[in-house]
RNA sequence: CGGGGUGUAGCGUAGCCCGGUCAUCGCGCCUGCUUUGGGAGCAGGAGGUCGCAGGUUCGAAUCCUGCCACCCCGACCA
C-alpha cells in the first residue's frame, strides 16, 4: 500500500508502458496524447465494455453507432454545450491532399479541397445525435429512446496524461430520450447507479455517488451525477457521470412531440458515460511496486499455469497434469492460461505474471508430481500454498471469490481511512497537504466559496453526496450556514 | 500560452562547464554451450545521421543561433 503511482516515474512507466499501453508517440505532433493499447491492455477493456454491455442490456438499452464528424453548424446548435467544448475540438478543414512540388515525393494539403463547412471530430455526440433524433420522434409513441453508443472521441487538451486525459479515448456514451422531466431524471439516476455497482462489483473499487456543483456540471446539462473514487496518492478521480439535460438539447435541435393528450412538448433527454480513463482507475487503485493487481471479475487471466521441469521428458509428463487441470478449471468457466514456452524460465514468468497483475499463479514441477500437488500463489497477498491436485478447482474458486472481496475491502478501507470531517479553514488546508483524500466539509452553496477555496488550495468539490446525512453547519471558507457537508478533494 | 527541465542504439544512460582515439555503460536483441522451484551464467556478435537546421573552428555530441519534440508546474478537462 501506499506506492503513488502517478508520482513515480519509473513505475509509472513499467506499468503503463511494457504491460498495459505503449505511450510512445509517432513523431508527428497530431497523435500526441493519444494512447496505444497493446492486447493485453485491450483485453481487460473488452471485458469490461462486456459487463458493462450486458448491464446496459438489462436495463433496457441498445447499441447504435452515430458518425464521428460533426458539422459545426450542427456542433454549435446548442450554445452551451459548444462553448464548453470549443477549446479543445479538433476540426477538419480540408480532404484531400496532393503531391508537393518543392519537395519531391511528400505531400501538401490540396488548398483547393477545402471544405465548405469545417466538420469538428466529436468531443462527444449530443450533436449529431439529437439531430437525428430529431427526424425518429414525432410521437409519444416514439419514446423513450434508449440508445448507447461506444465509440473513440477527441478532446484536444493543453496537457495530455495517459489513460486519465488523452487526446484520444475510447468510451461509451449512452443518449436517451423521454416525454417526462420525472422519466429522464429517473434514467440519470439509474445510469449512474448501474456505474457505481459495475465499478464496486467489478473493479472493486469503491464510489461515492453524488451531484456535481454547477462549475463542474457537464457543459448543456441541467444536473450532472458523477461516481468519485479515490487513488491510493489522495487524489480523487472522477469514474463515471451521468447528466440530466433537460430539455436543452430538444430546444437546441428542435425535438417536440405530440404528447397522448393531443399537446406538443419538447423531448428531454440524458447522457453518460464511462471511459478508458476506467483502466487507469484500476491500476491507481489497486496496484503494488509489483506490478499490476487484477480484480478476478475483470482479469482477463484468473489463473496462470507455469511448469517447472528438467528435460523434454519431465515438460511432457507436467504439461499432461497441466492440460489437464486447466480444462477442470475451464469447466467451471475460469479463465486459464498455461504457459509452457520453453524460452522463459519459471522465475521469468513468475515475474511477468506478477507484473501483468494475473490474480492467481499455479506452479507445478517434479516435487509435485511427487506429492500430487502444485503450488498456488495469489497476486495480492504474494502468499503461497501447497495445494493437493484434487482440490485445486475448488481451492481456486473460492480463491478468486475472495480476492475480489478482499480487493474492495481494502480499497474501501482505505478511502474510509481518507475521509476527513473538518470544520474550520486552517484544518481544511493541513488535512489536504498532510493526509489527502477527501474532505468533509460544510460549504455555502455558492460558486465564489467554491472558486476561493480552489484558488487558496487546488481542491475542488468532488460531489454533494446523495443521500447527506442532513446537518445544519457553517461553511467552512465563508462561515455562512449550511445544511450539508460536501466532499472536497484535490483530483485529476 | 507562461515558468522550469530534457533530447546520445529498442529502452534507460555516461560524456557537454574545460571542443581533439568519446561515441560510455546497463537492460533488451542475435549465435553457441551450460541451465530451468523467483527476472540464469559464460563466450562471441549485431545495432547509433549524438532531436533538426544553420553558424563558429583545422576539428563540434560538446560552443553560438533558430526550430522541433517530450517531461514537470500553472490556466483547461472525463
Amino acid at each position: 500500500m501506499g506506492s503513488k503511482l502517478t508520482s513515480r516515474k519509473t513505475d509509472y512507466s513499467k506499468w503503463y508502458n511494457e504491460i498495459v499501453v505503449n505511450a510512445d508517440l509517432a513523431e508527428n505532433s497530431a497523435v500526441r496524447g493519444c494512447m496505444i493499447i497493446k492486447p493485453y491492455g485491450y483485453a481487460i477493456w473488452e471485458k469490461m465494455q462486456a459487463e458493462l454491455d450486458k448491464m446496459f442490456k438489462a436495463t433496457g438499452h441498445e447499441n447504435a453507432y452515430f458518425p464521428l464528424f460533426v458539422p459545426k453548424s450542427l456542433f454549435e446548435a446548442e450554445e452551451k454545450n459548444a462553448e464548453g467544448f470549443a477549446k479543445e475540438c479538433a476540426v477538419v478543414t480540408h480532404y484531400r491532399l496532393k503531391n508537393d512540388e518543392d519537395r519531391p515525393g511528400k505531400l501538401k494539403v490540396d488548398p483547393n479541397a477545402k471544405l465548405e463547412e469545417e466538420l469538428v471530430v466529436r468531443p462527444t455526440s449530443e450533436a449529431v445525435i439529437w439531430n437525428t433524433y430529431k427526424t425518429w420522434i414525432q410521437s409519444y409513441r416514439d419514446l423513450p429512446i434508449l440508445i448507447n453508443q461506444w465509440a473513440n472521441v477527441v478532446r484536444w487538451e493543453m496537457r495530455t496524461r495517459l489513460f486519465l486525459r488523452t487526446a484520444e479515448f475510447l468510451w461509451q456514451e449512452g443518449h436517451t430520450a423521454h416525454a417526462t422531466k420525472a422519466e429522464a431524471l429517473e434514467e440519470t439516476r439509474l445510469m449512474n447507479q448501474v456505474y457505481a455497482d459495475f465499478v464496486e462489483n467489478y473493479m472493486a473499487i469503491p464510489v461515492i455517488q453524488g451531484t456535481k456543483t454547477a462549475s463542474e456540471r457537464f457543459a448543456g446539462a441541467e444536473e450532472t451525477y458523477c461516481i468519485e473514487a479515490l487513488m491510493q496518492d489522495g487524489k480523487a478521480l472522477q469514474a463515471g457521470t451521468s447528466h440530466f439535460l433537460g430539455q436543452n438539447f430538444a430546444k437546441a435541435f428542435d425535438v417536440k412531440f405530440a404528447t397522448s393528450e393531443g399537446g406538443l412538448e419538447h423531448v428531454w433527454a440524458t447522457s453518460w458515460g464511462v471511459s478508458t480513463r476506467l483502466i487507469g482507475a484500476l491500476i491507481m487503485t489497486h496496484s503494488d511496486d509489483n506490478g499490476l493487481v487484477l480484480p478476478p471479475n475483470l482479469a482477463p487471466i484468473q489463473v496462470v499455469l507455469i511448469p517447472i521441469y528438467k528435460g523434454e521428458e519431465q515438460q511432457n509428463e507436467i504439461a499432461e497434469v497441466a492440460s489437464q487441470m486447466k480444462q477442470a478449471l475451464e469447466s467451471q468457466n475460469i479463465r486459464v492460461k498455461f504457459d509452457n514456452r520453453d524460452k522463459f524460465k519459471p522465475g521469468y514468468k513468475f515475474n511477468e505474471y506478477e507484473l501483468k497483475g494475473v490474480p492467481l499463479r499455479i506452479a507445478i514441477g517434479p516435487k509435485d508430481l511427487e506429492n500430487k500437488t502444485v503450488e498456488i500463489a495469489r497476486r495480492d497477498t504474494l502468499t503461497k500454498t501447497i495445494v493437493s491436485q484434487e482440490e485445486v478447482v475448488a481451492f481456486v474458486s473460492s480463491q478468486l471469490e475472495s480476492m475480489q472481496e478482499d480487493l474492495f475491502q481494502k480499497a474501501l478501507d482505505f478511502r474510509e481511512d481518507h475521509i476527513t470531517e473538518v470544520d474550520n479553514f486552517d484544518q481544511f488546508k493541513t488535512v489536504l497537504a498532510d493526509k489527502g483524500g477527501f474532505i468533509s466539509a460544510h460549504w455555502d452553496g455558492t460558486t465564489e466559496t467554491e472558486e476561493a477555496i480552489k484558488k487558496a488550495t487546488k481542491a475542488t468539490i468532488r460531489c454533494i453526496p446523495l443521500e447527506p446525512a442532513q446537518e445544519t453547519g457553517a461553511c467552512v471558507f465563508s462561515g455562512k450556514p449550511s445544511n450539508q457537508r460536501v466532499f472536497f478533494a484535490k483530483a485529476y
